[in-house]
DNA sequence: CGATCAATTGAGACAAATCAACACCAGTGG
DNA sequence: CCACTGGTGTTGATTTGTCTCAATTGATCG
């Protein structure tokens, strides 16, 4: 399915601690929309992303599309409760990515945390899906991209505005009509389709709601 | 804030394997909407239900409430991914709690294994806030508990109609108004306003998508 | 420089929310 | 025993946020 190039980096940035002391191993380029895992495949590895965006993916059987999470450089993901994956992982944009291990298993408090800041982003998550509103949703989304890229001033949107959508619980027309909106108000300016400037961070914030 | 009752009990229903192997330790009663910890609260302890039902909640700045779970006998509860917990839970009908474990730390993979169950349903639950109709919504939820329960004709809802909305993501009158919706349609019949008898399970499979 | 896919924009439809009234208890006290 | 009361649930009328359907523009790439 996916094509595995001969890829290999030096050193992970260890970006918010979420790396530190995991060995080292060999890393894989996957192109943009190239599966790292399907729905269905063995679980147990866990991945780290060098650099690139992943997205985790669940449908319904009539195909429609939720993405759980995003992952970016220093994010571990690839954590599954049973035996196979219930969800699948895609590299957004070509991502890098190193096997950090292959049988998550016994006695690590640290893949433990990893877990368990997975989850926390999750309930934050339902959150979002089940009580804000659209606008709120796109607000906390910049936010939350913002802060994990270090910059509190502009937002690289390596996702097509389909992904965004899945991600947030809308069509990709209401995201679109939501960063005009967003412009109009002189909240944030497109510098590019994929590079937003954040012109007003206060009244990002307050949009969160 | 909340009030314990010297309350103990013998031995825990070992439901689903997921009680397997935890040590035992003293239970505590807590009556309907009472906190069994706060947002803020340390955390690190681990509880177990032996019986009745628990729910997991956050809050929007504005008091807009999502329920991210509901936990019953013999699950569960209580992680947290910082030294907080971001999200509160309270007894919904008076439930008997078990501590479970005072530091969750080091090398449990049975701790590991429930917060992964945690994250698959969780995942689960994102899909369906995200993609799923007002009607599909609720025929998950009667047979999500109806599995839960092991009663695969009959549903005892424990929580009010606005704990099931705000679990749903919807409103409780819309809640209600499903409810009817499906009684009409020969699908459900409320033996009282708290037990559903599923009169037809394949058509409620159906209405899963 | 077409061709193709992503993104934008508009008009209208619809699902669910909101606002509002009323019914149904269970508990309390007269 | 019955009226009273407050909470929970139901039902109705209406509004509205978001989706759907459709057309157009804009980017990207052989």
């Amino acid at each position: 399915m996916h094509i595995q190039h001969g890829f290999s980096r030096g050193s992970v940035k260890a970006r918010g601690g979420l790396a530190g002391a995991l060995p080292a191993a060999a890393a894989t380029f996957y192109p943009a929309d190239t599966a790292i895992y399907a729905q269905g495949d063995k679980s147990g590895a866990l991945y780290l992303v060098e650099f690139g965006t992943v997205r985790i993916c669940s449908v319904t059987a009539d195909g429609r599309r939720q993405i759980s999470a995003f992952h970016m450089a220093g994010e571990v993901f690839g954590f599954a409760s049973g035996a196979e994956h219930e969800t699948y992982a895609e590299s957004v944009d070509g991502a890098g990515i190193r096997l950090v291990r292959q049988q998550a298993g016994l006695a690590d408090p640290n893949i433990l945390n990893l877990a368990l800041q997975g989850l926390g982003r999750a309930q934050n998550h339902l959150l979002l899906l089940g009580r804000r509103t659209a606008a709120e949703k796109l607000a906390v989304f910049f936010t939350d991209v913002m802060e994990r890229q270090g910059d509190d001033r502009h937002v690289r949107l390596a996702m097509p505005r389909n992904d965004i959508a899945d991600y947030l619980g809308l069509t990709f027309e209401t995201v679109s009509r939501l960063i005009r909106s967003f412009k109009d108000q002189g909240v944030i300016r497109l510098k590019s389709v994929h590079e937003v400037e954040i012109l007003d961070p206060a009244r990002l914030e307050d949009m969160c709601a």
